[in-house]
DNA sequence: TGCTTATACTCTCCAAAAGAAAGTAGGCAC
DNA sequence: GTGCCTACTTTCTTTTGGAGAGTATAAGCA
């Protein structure tokens, strides 16, 4: 696996621009919201089915279900397993690097979990002043 | 600060649905583009003012970077400091709350550094694919 | 006097994206 | 034949996003 070389992360090191955009880029494509619960739901759950994650997933669109899991097959985050039957049956998992992006995430969902109550007080107050 | 009280996460502790929820739907408001990327300039460059900060989000517009830090002011994440002069000077600076988004998004900055040429290779080898 | 500049928006219009709901394929049970 | 099953796909409508012009205000300048 040579794609981090001899950088370890160090914050401070000067950044290649090119390597900023394309990080911004991938920042915008893998932040959005579906793909994130998508991932929840799969990091979770394993292998789903196509209807198992739109049932997981609250409020998903089919279209935007299968969006999402084309856009993020793409990526190389999960593995599209067909089955040749009728019914059809499609099954979805995590790649490793799908993985990885989930434990990335980890620390927002504890975020999200720890500091709930502080967002919706912020809320309540600033709607009550404005 | 009562609101982990006595669960610091166990991720195999059943979670109330209700909570689940809200979880979801912050997630869902956080896993924003603009907001990731607003917080990460935030973050890098500290207080910050509307023009500063158009300049450094790449191609966000004067509407959504205003949408953008409205909504992160009403959910406690910036501070907004309005100098009443003229010409108009506001700045822009992460609460306490906001700064903690920010070390809990790290990890998929770093992510995003470290597996870039994976997710280019995942594509081209999609699009060849297909 | 009137023109320019500066800043942080705000508004309008149009294109793009998302959501809702119906349609499709194709074998199987009835 | 009718309907069911699943994983989409298509169509239509609504919402959102982007581009660009407009607004308010006072100081600086000719």
């Amino acid at each position: 696996m040579p794609q981090s070389e001899k950088r370890p992360y160090d914050p401070d090191a000067p950044v290649d621009p090119r390597v900023e955009t394309l990080v911004n880029e991938l920042i915008g494509r893998v932040a959005d919201k579906w793909t994130l619960l998508v991932l929840e739901e799969l990091e979770e759950h394993g292998t789903c089915r196509f209807t198992r994650l739109a049932q997981l997933v609250p409020g998903i669109s089919q279209k935007m279900l299968t969006q999402t899991l084309r856009a993020m097959e793409r990526d190389g985050l999960v593995h599209r397993t067909v089955h040749p039957v009728i019914p059809p049956k499609v099954e979805y998992r995590l790649t490793e690097l799908g993985q990885s992006l989930g434990e990335a995430f980890c620390g927002v969902w504890h975020w999200a979990e720890a500091h709930l109550r502080e967002v919706e007080a912020a809320r309540t107050a600033f709607d009550t002043r404005g």
